[in-house]
Formats: structure tokens, C-alpha cells, sequence
DNA sequence: TTTAATTACGAACGGCGTAATGATC
DNA sequence: GATCATTACGCCGTTCGTAATTAAA
């Protein structure tokens, strides 16, 4: 699994659609189809009924929703914290680097 | 930014070293090493001091800690919600497909 | 000299786009 | 026929391992 899946994956839920999502994120339809059935597959569950055209959540789907959309919130809130460090750039060098225990073995 | 990068961070951490790490990873030294440097490069901060042959956190490294376990976490979570949904295997059928809005536009 | 980390290089894998196919409205 | 989704195929970027290099203990 990959976060960059479950962001495909919100994006055909929040747009309603595969076509629209692939708009949104400046992606072709066939590599955001592939991308989710790449997913579907780890996940060994289908996360969309396939009606005719339509794509409708299955309650797979319909779970994955919350957890990944705080997948996805985790991992932002992660780059942020690194940023947070200093405004932007470079490596501090503040804390003493204490030996990573030097004693046994 | 990618999880597998998060783990492969926090498996330097609580290894207290690349070698280590990559060992309990499956993983070759230089692999890791590459890995690191891809995810440094692209928070725009180092992760590790590299003194000699010891590798100490920074700040920045310092901080990533707790929101990448997070994250790790949230993705292990996402997982577990699609499973849990049926013991394993293959697609429910239970909450009735609705149509997304198929009047204006 | 032994151990830890990096750099160099080549191979395998995965993700993306374009083109073509299937299916529904 | 027009639109939405899927397969087919080729390309490029990324990831990995092996081998060679650097550096510290």
C-alpha cells in the first residue's frame, strides 16, 4: 500500500468518479484505473462496484474513507514537523550528539 | 515523501545505525544509505549527523520521530479497517449503490 | 585491518501516458 | 455516437544489489 494511492483513491471518492478525479490530479484515466486496482489488489478487496460506467464505493471502500484520509493527514502533519525545525533548509546542529551506547557487544 | 521511507528512518533509529538497520530491513547497506538521502533531500534536512562512521539524529530527525510512527501506524490502521470489513477475500455487496448526483451539468 | 557509510554502475520493477477496446447512456 | 472505464504497450524514473571507495576505530 502507498499513500499516494490512498490520496487516488479519496480523490475518485471526493469527485465522484474516475474521470473528474483524474482531472484533479493531473492524471490519465488509465493510470489512475491502474493505480487503483493495484491497490485493490494489495488490499485484496474491491473498493468500487464497476456499474457499467459508474464507479460505486463497496463497504470496503466505504471503510477505507476515514483511515486513509488520516493516512494521508499523518503524513503531512510529518513533513510539517520536520519544516517546523528550522523555516526551511539546511541541518541544525543544536543538540549534543550523545553515543548511540557504546557499552555492551 | 513516502512510508516506506518513514520505516526505513525509524529502523536507522531504534537500530542505532544503517548496518543494523538494514539488516533487520532485508536490505543492503547502500540501498538504505540511497533511501535516506532521497528522503533528506526531499524534506530539505538532514535526518543524521554522519560523524565518522556513527550516525547521530538532528534536530530535524529528532522531530520526525514521533509523526512518522504515526503515520506508520495510520497506514497499518487503513489496512486493518478494509480488512476487517470481511474476515478477508473479496468484494461485500451490502449498501446500495446511489447515483453521484446525476442532475445539473 | 576491521567495520561503517557512501558513491558508481547496471538490472529489475513500477508508474505514467498514448492508443486501442469494451461497455453503457 | 459520446462518455466513462479498462487493457495493451512502450518509456522513463526509482529502487535494489554488487563492487569499489572513503573514513574512522
Amino acid at each position: 500500500m502507498d499513500v499516494r494511492q490512498l490520496e487516488y483513491f479519496l480523490a475518485v471518492v471526493d469527485h465522484g468518479g474516475f474521470n473528474r478525479a483524474a482531472s484533479a490530479l493531473y492524471l490519465s484515466q488509465p493510470s489512475l484505473s491502474q493505480a487503483i486496482r493495484a491497490l485493490e489488489r494489495d488490499l485484496g478487496s474491491d473498493l468500487f462496484h464497476r456499474i457499467g460506467r459508474r464507479a460505486v464505493l463497496t463497504d470496503a471502500g466505504t471503510a477505507l474513507i476515514a483511515p486513509a484520509r488520516e493516512a494521508v493527514r499523518s503524513l503531512q502533519l510529518a513533513r510539517a514537523s520536520v519544516e517546523s525545525v528550522h523555516g526551511l533548509r539546511g541541518a541544525g546542529w543544536t543538540s549534543r550528539p550523545r553515543p548511540h551506547r557504546p557499552s555492551s557487544r
